[in-house]
This record gives structure tokens, C-alpha cells and sequence, in this order.
DNA sequence: CGGCGTCCTCAGCGTGTTCACAGCGCCGAG
DNA sequence: CTCGGCGCTGTGAACACGCTGAGGACGCCG
């Protein structure tokens, strides 16, 4: 499964390209705005990005030159109203890795995007990576200090979900609702027991609880 | 119609800006001061907000930072002379969700406005920040100069509640509405007794008792 | 059909949290 | 100075929360 970040503040287009991509097989996630879609870059294990540059709180520019300057090396698609040569010029000069003005063909948004894709990026991890944890969606596999840990599909689910948001306080209704889908039926106890099965296998303190709150992941 | 609240204090600028403005087809009011701004954006109703940072009685940055304390999520584009990194990251940092630098032009003033203004509201709760006394929401962490204090679920509670009210006044019977949600069952000791243990963890003059009154968080 | 792995419930336990209580000190009024 | 009221705090008991081992239900595979 292809993971794509949309960074679009128009609604409209941000909903429009999040249906073609998804119709097209990809898992497209959505930001509005420059802060949120670079903390979502640095941390959502994406396979690539689709950038406005007029973003409000951060310009596209801005966010791939902060991207790059953190070693992030997501191919960067960016979209932009403005058709100067020098706009383009800047954008490409920021660390973006192709640019595409508006208004757009859409097929030629997919030829791009497929094109980047498979390029890819030299030295990306598509991996999420806390401390010494490694999670690989892909590969369905996760490590700890470069030993293999074996996990069940729940244990997995759940490690997912917290590696997202690391140093984040995570409540048990939430995780009931994104990791079990079915916070009626299931007791939040269910939520505790997993938590035991997953210090048990990473090590017990990677795993803070917070009495009356949630969980933690360590960072 | 669309309301916005122009707060700068410059005559010519504002009104300039307020012509400008309305021949778009905007409903504008101006504020002159800082304090005159924070009051018609707690109870105006507008739609977003453009803000000065130099203000007198009371920064734009303040303001905002006042105004998202007391969570209102009205859109903010700031306006300022200063044009460092540092500055802007100051301003986003407190709550705007956009940010202009004088001398700007009046085109890319109302794209951003525009922008602005699709996108709505946001609901970003940012950490709340009092003297060298820092809470973090999401990632339920308080720190007092820089060095992390462990709160119960209560304690934090209250402290939230207060923090989001720095200076101001709160009575015990406010706080058991809000952090207690049951006034009734609880005596009013119970808060003398929280507000002792956040003095013994925060230090002792951070909250001040108002006699008869209730309690105040020292800014 | 039996063995196995996973998922989840249940009940008991330890512990941290919450809050009532009561005595005391401080402040302001008379 | 005295007195009353308000607020502070140490003590302790009830309680809620989260952890864990045991085990039942279910699906999968040989």
C-alpha cells in the first residue's frame, strides 16, 4: 500500500485529490495547513507528498527547505498557482523534486506522481522510527535495537497507532476507536491487557501510562 | 456577509484597509488598541481576524495568545514591521494562523485572507504558556523552567483551567463547576486542597489567594 | 477431530489518587 | 487586642484505576 500526503488548504481540491488518489489505489492522507502537514511528513512514514505552496501558518517553500534540512528525503510533488520561472525555480531550489502549476491536467498529476514514485527517494526510510524502534508498515515488521520482534495483528495495530504519534497521551477510548473499530463492544480493559503484551515484548518502559489519561510512547 | 475585525492603530493604514476591504464586500470594524482588539474579538462574532503586532496597551502577539487561551479559534493574520524568522515563528507560535510582513501587498493580503477564511477555524489547542510555567495538552506534560513536573489527572486539571486564565480571578465555586463538574457533592475545601499541592509542586508564589474572592495565577 | 495461536473477558490485587475532616494560623474588622 | 471567619495542611480512609494470570471462545491448519 502506497501512502500519500495531500498538504492542500482548499477544501475542495484537498477533497478532490484525496478521492482520484484513493480511487487509484493509493492511502492518501490530508493536511491544511503548513505546520500541520510538516509535522505530519516528518513523523506519518509517507511515501510521498503533494504540496501547495500557498499554505497558511507555512509556505511549501518553507516546509520542504525545514524538511530537507532534517534529512527527510520524501519526494516532494508541489502544486502552485504562480507560473513565473522564478516561482518555479524557487520551489525546485527548496528541495521539491518536481513542480506542477495550476491549474492542472489530473492525468498528468498521476504520470508525475507514478514517475516520482518510482524514482523514489535514495535514502528514504519508509519506516517509522522512534528511539530504537522501527515500525514498517510495508513489511508488516518491527524492530527493537535491530532484533526482530514478533507481534500479533492487534499488538501491531496498536504499536501503529501510538508510533504516529509519539510522546502524544493516547486515551483508551481513542485507541478502542482506531485500533479496535468497535469501542462499544470491547472493554477498555482489553486496551490495558495489550499495552502488558506489548511492554512485555519492547521492554517495559518504553510504554508510559498515564493514570486517569492514557498511554505515552517514550520518544 | 463576511464580519472581520481590523486591529491596528495606525489611522491611515486602517483605513486604508477598511476601504479597501469593504469595496470586496466585507463588513470591517477597526480596533485602535490592543485591548479595544481583544474585547471585539471575544464577543464581535467576526469571521477572522487582521492584526497588528505593534499595538498600544497590549501586543498582537499577546493578544492572540490571550484569545487562544480562552479558546477562541477565530482565523488571526498578522500583520508586523519585522521581518526575522524569529519574529514570525513568534507569531504562528502564539496562535496566528498566518503572517504578513509591512510593507506587504494589498493582493497578497486578501489571497491570504481568502485562504483564511475557507479554511475556518481551526482547532489547534497550542501549548498553553504562563511565565516559565509550560503546559502541553496532547502531550499532557507541564514543565516549570524547563524541568518536567509530575501532575496527577486533577492537578493538571486545574492547572489547565487556570493557566487558560492567567491574572484573572477564579473563584473556588468556578473551579468545581469546571474541574470538579460536580459542585454539589464536593466540598469547596477540595480545591483549597489541589491549589495546595500545585503550590508545593509549582512553587509557592505562583498562586496567589484572593481572599474571599478566589484564586489567581501570577502572570 | 485435536492442537495451536490469537483475541478478549474476568476477577483479584496492589497502589496511587481523591477528598473529608479537624486543628491551626493568619488576616481583617471592630 | 480580641474575635470571627477564611484558608492551609497533615492524616487517613475509601475508592478508582490499571496490571496481571487464568481461561474460554473462535478460527485455522494438519
Amino acid at each position: 500500500m502506497v501512502r500519500l500526503l495531500v498538504v492542500e488548504d482548499e477544501v475542495r481540491l484537498a477533497a478532490a485529490l484525496q478521492r482520484g488518489l484513493q480511487a487509484e489505489g493509493f492511502a492518501v492522507d490530508v493536511a491544511a495547513t503548513g505546520p500541520a502537514g510538516l509535522d505530519a511528513a516528518r513523523h506519518g512514514g509517507y511515501d510521498a507528498m503533494i504540496l501547495d505552496v500557498m499554505l497558511p501558518g507555512l509556505s511549501g517553500y518553507e516546509l520542504v527547505r525545514r524538511l530537507r534540512a532534517e534529512e527527510h528525503w520524501l519526494p516532494v510533488l508541489m502544486l502552485s498557482a504562480k507560473d513565473g520561472e522564478y516561482d518555479q525555480a524557487d520551489g525546485l531550489d527548496c528541495g521539491a523534486d518536481d513542480y506542477l502549476t495550476k491549474p492542472f491536467s489530473y492525468v498528468v498529476l498521476l504520470a508525475r506522481l507514478r514517475a516520482l514514485l518510482r524514482r523514489g527517494a535514495p535514502q528514504r526510510p519508509a519506516v517509522l522510527t522512534v528511539g530504537d524502534l522501527r515500525l514498517d508498515p510495508a513489511r508488516r515488521r518491527v524492530t527493537r535495537a535491530d532484533a526482530e520482534v514478533a507481534l500479533t495483528a492487534r499488538e501491531f495495530a496498536l504499536l501503529d497507532y501510538l508510533m504516529r504519534r509519539p510522546g502524544q497521551v493516547v486515551s483508551k477510548i481513542e485507541l478502542l476507536d482506531h485500533v479496535w473499530d468497535a469501542s462499544l463492544e470491547t472493554a477498555p480493559n482489553a486496551v490495558e491487557v495489550y499495552v502488558g503484551y506489548l511492554r512485555r515484548k519492547l521492554g517495559r518502559d518504553r510504554l508510559e501510562t498515564v493514570r486517569g489519561a492514557g498511554y505515552r510512547l517514550a520518544t
